[in-house]
DNA sequence: TCAAGTCTTCAGATTTTCTTCAAAATTGAA
DNA sequence: TTCAATTTTGAAGAAAATCTGAAGACTTGA
């Protein structure tokens, strides 16, 4: 779960991201476009949270471009405008949602809540797939309806798979979305081949072992049929 | 695209429902929970608009019980009540959106939209050729729908012959873009014969190995008739 | 604080892909 | 037709990526 707060306001953003930092979401910082685009550029968040003026330009040339480039994050805009006009213009250029200031920052968690299930489970707390069932909320998994044992990191290394069936997940998107502590992890993926292996010998284990395919050089997939 | 609206003043319901439908959006109307569960249960909503008052009870116990039967369509919850605990409760429960009475119509529809265009947008990135598609996200290659076993680098040189079709690549041209730029392979071409061939024979297999010419003397060329 | 469970690191084994090589086949021009 | 240049081919060595088990480091809850 990742974040990036787009927001030139540093008291406000220092709120905020430790805000997110205390309820388990990673989040990055950037104070303009500029410096946001090139964050977009190198990772994948879940989420960005983005406020409308800002120093180098207006906050929809960021939506603009993100959507020309065919990027699927998750926006929330932030703004002090409230009026009708700004909202329509912010969901037409592709926001997914809107939020005035000033904002309840546990509003602000509930909406990055919803819009992340959303994007990954399509609004579901239980992820089924075929014999395998994932409950979220309860971090329980069952095949068969057997329980599995299953770590933390397993699970969430199972969702971003079942999320993203019949995508390549590459080894750095894996690593960003387990860590969330990018730097040191980006070249190491050592850990990564850990936890696939554990995952993939437990699934064999209760007789699903099918579906997670490794993809020689790019990464790994979930292969649904 | 369809709507329903779970409301249960009459005199607001018509004129959302008017503005909707003059906005190209099929909507249906329930004025309960029991009647509005009947319907969900028959229909497939794109988007689901819910008010929290209702006369057989709160809005909460619909979503609740949606949640519980999976169902995954998108729910907006339009309340009068704006206090934070609301909301967020909404949201826990799996809500997508939450919208203050009153609001404007045209927010209201940008909303709409934003939560259906998530809901359906899958991201995919294809580039086809007659029979063969390319997922460039997903870096597969199908034939006739056929998946097409296929390695980095030949997934690369495919890529460039079909992005330049009818023209003629030279080998220095494919040696530069599939090695990156290690001048020593500039002017040692064993290994693109190597590619080419592989990349030849597993189209050939796949019943569709016309299309890849070798053009004497120059390079190669993906000819579209 | 300790113990149990979990996560990450490490190094060697294995697998897959990439490049090189040399012999054979093909091509186009003389 | 002949011949030199070019391309194709299969095999093999080199390189790169992945898998594996074990060990060390870190967390967490009692």
């Amino acid at each position: 779960m990742k974040i990036l707060l787009v927001e030139d306001e540093k008291e406000l953003a220092d709120s905020i991201l430790s805000y997110l930092k205390g309820n388990e979401l990673v989040s990055e910082y950037a104070a303009n476009i500029e410096s946001a685009l090139s964050k977009i550029d190198m990772y994948d968040y879940d989420c960005i949270l983005l406020d409308l003026m800002l120093p180098d330009g207006n906050g929809f040339e960021l939506l603009k471009a993100l959507r020309k480039m065919n990027k699927t994050e998750g926006v929330i805009i932030i703004s002090a405008k409230e009026n009708v006009e700004t909202k329509i213009e912010g969901f037409t250029l592709g926001a997914d949602d809107f939020l005035t200031k000033p904002f309840h920052l546990s509003e602000l968690l509930a909406r990055i809540h919803a819009l992340i299930r959303r994007k990954n489970f399509d609004g579901k707390n239980v992820v089924r797939f075929k014999e395998i069932e994932m409950d979220i909320h309860a971090k329980t998994v069952t095949v068969n309806h057997q329980p599995l044992d299953i770590t933390k990191k397993e699970m969430m290394l199972l969702l971003y798979l079942v999320g993203n069936q019949n995508k390549v997940l590459s080894k750095a998107a894996i690593a960003e979305h387990l860590s969330g502590d990018m730097a040191d992890m980006l070249d190491n993926h050592d850990f990564i081949y850990a936890h696939i292996k554990n995952v993939k010998k437990k699934l064999t284990e209760a007789g699903c072992g099918d579906y997670l395919k490794t993809v020689y050089g790019l990464g790994y997939k979930w292969q649904n049929d």
